[in-house]
DNA sequence: ATCTCATCCAAACGATTGTTCGACACGCGT
DNA sequence: ACGCGTGTCGAACAATCGTTTGGATGAGAT
C-alpha cells in the first residue's frame, strides 16, 4: 500500500497519558491509510512501517488492529456527532424552538462536508468515516447503532418543522439525504470530475453546501 | 465466514450440463458471499465451500480470486446497464426523443431500485453492485471508468430536458442521485428501519421508486 | 545505587491466505 | 483399445497475516 501523502505533525493534546507520541503516530498513520485504501487492505506493518514505528506498538497501545479501528472511529464519530449537533442547537435557539427544515438539514449536511474540503485538513477523517459505513467490523457496526439515538434528534425536529407529512415519508427522506452525504468520496468525486469534464470542482465546501441544501430542501418540500 | 443464509433453488439439482455446473456453483456463491461479507473477508475456502466444489476450482475456471471478482461484476454491471439504457431508450421514444427530467431518472432510478426488491431473486446481485463501488480491485475501477460512458447518455438527455440549467447543476444533481441510489444497501435499510421504530417498510420496490422518484425530481425543478 | 515501570525493539509464533502441483476419472473421436 | 482433453481432487506451496514473546532501554522514585 504505497501512500505519498504528508504526514500530519500535529499531535493531540491533553491525554492521561504523558510520555506517548508513538501512540499518535499510530493512530494518525492508520487513519490515514484506512481512509485511502480500505481497511482490509491495510496490514498492520503497514500502518507501523508508515508510522516509523515498530510492528509491535499496535498491539501494545491498542490491543489488537480491530481495536485500533474502533477507536478511531469513536473517536471521529463522536466529534462529528458534537459538530452536526451543536449547529442543531443552534438553529433551535435562533428558531424558537422549531427550525425550519433547511436549518435542520444544514446541521445534518454542513459537518460532514466541511470536512471534506480539500483545503482543511479533515479530509482523511471524513473519508475513514465514509469507509468505516461499509467496512467496519462487527463492534463498528454496533457502534453505528447509537448513532441512531443521534440522528433521532434530527428526525424530532423534521417531524415538528413538518408536521403535515406522514412520519414515514420524513424517515425516507432522511435517508436519501442520507445517501447524498455519503456518496461523498474521492473515487464518487473523481468520477463525476471526469463525467462532467473538469465542470464540477469539489474545492468549495460552501459552494457543495448550498447545493446539495438547495436540493434536500426541494425533495422536503413536497 | 459463518453463513446461514438458505442456497438459492437455482442449477444446485442435477443440471444438463454436468460438467460446466461448477463454474456456475462457483459463481454464485462467490457473489452471494461477496454482497453479504465483503470482498477481502470471504476466502477461496469460503467460496468452495459454500459452493460444495474443490478449492481449486476457482483458479481453475476463474484463473484468479480477482479475476472471478471482475468476471462477476462485468456481468452483473452490464446487466443493470443495459436494462437502464432500454428504460432510457423507450422514454426517448416515448416523448419524441426529448423526455422529461422524471422519465430520465426513472430509468436511472428504476432497475438497480427493483433488483433490490426482497421478493426478487436479484437482491443478492443489487448488493454486490453497491458494495464493488467501495471495495473493488483496481481493475474494478478502472472499469467504472467505462460506467462513465453509459452515464453520459443521461446527463445528455438532462442537458436536454432542462437547457435552461448550467451544465454543471446538472452533473452535481446526478451526483445526489447517485448517492441515493447507492444508499440503499442492507445495512442502510436496517438502520432506516431502527430509527423509524418498523414505519419503513423496503418490501414495496415499486414505492420505493416512486418516493426517489418524487425527491430527487423535486431537487432537479429547482 | 537499586528498584520500578512504561516503552520500545527484533524475532518468532501459529494461523490463514491465494495459488500450484501431480494424480486420477471420465467422455469421445479415431 | 488407445490417446487426448477436460475436470476434479487432495495435498502442498510460499507468502502474508495479526499477535506474542523476552529482553533491552532509559527516566524517575526510593
Amino acid at each position: 500500500m504505497n501512500t505519498a501523502i504528508p504526514l500530519d505533525p500535529e499531535a493531540e493534546a491533553d491525554d492521561p497519558e504523558v510520555h506517548a507520541a508513538t501512540k499518535a503516530l499510530v493512530f494518525n498513520a492508520a487513519e490515514r491509510l484506512f481512509a485511502v485504501h480500505g481497511f482490509q487492505k491495510v496490514s498492520v506493518r503497514d500502518i507501523t512501517a508508515e508510522a516509523g514505528v515498530n510492528l509491535a506498538s499496535v498491539n501494545y497501545h491498542f490491543g489488537s488492529k480491530d481495536a485500533l479501528l474502533l477507536e478511531i472511529f469513536r473517536r471521529r464519530s463522536t466529534e462529528l456527532n458534537r459538530a452536526r449537533a451543536r449547529m442543531l442547537h443552534e438553529a433551535h435557539d435562533r428558531h424558537g424552538g422549531k427550525p425550519p427544515v433547511r436549518a435542520i438539514l444544514e446541521a445534518l449536511i454542513a459537518p460532514p462536508v466541511r470536512w471534506s474540503d480539500p483545503r482543511g485538513d479533515r479530509r482523511i477523517s471524513a473519508q475513514f468515516l465514509i469507509r468505516s459505513r461499509g467496512e467496519g467490523t462487527d463492534e463498528m457496526r454496533e457502534a453505528l447503532r447509537s448513532d441512531v439515538s443521534h440522528l433521532r434528534r434530527f428526525a424530532d425536529a423534521l417531524l415538528i418543522a413538518r408536521p403535515d407529512l406522514p412520519p414515514e415519508e420524513i424517515y425516507w427522506r432522511i435517508h436519501f439525504v442520507l445517501g447524498m452525504i455519503h456518496n461523498n468520496r474521492f473515487a464518487e468525486f473523481d468520477r463525476l470530475h471526469t463525467l462532467s469534464e473538469g465542470l464540477t470542482r469539489e474545492d468549495d465546501a460552501a459552494a457543495l453546501i448550498e447545493r446539495m441544501l438547495d436540493f434536500a430542501e426541494a425533495g422536503f418540500a413536497l
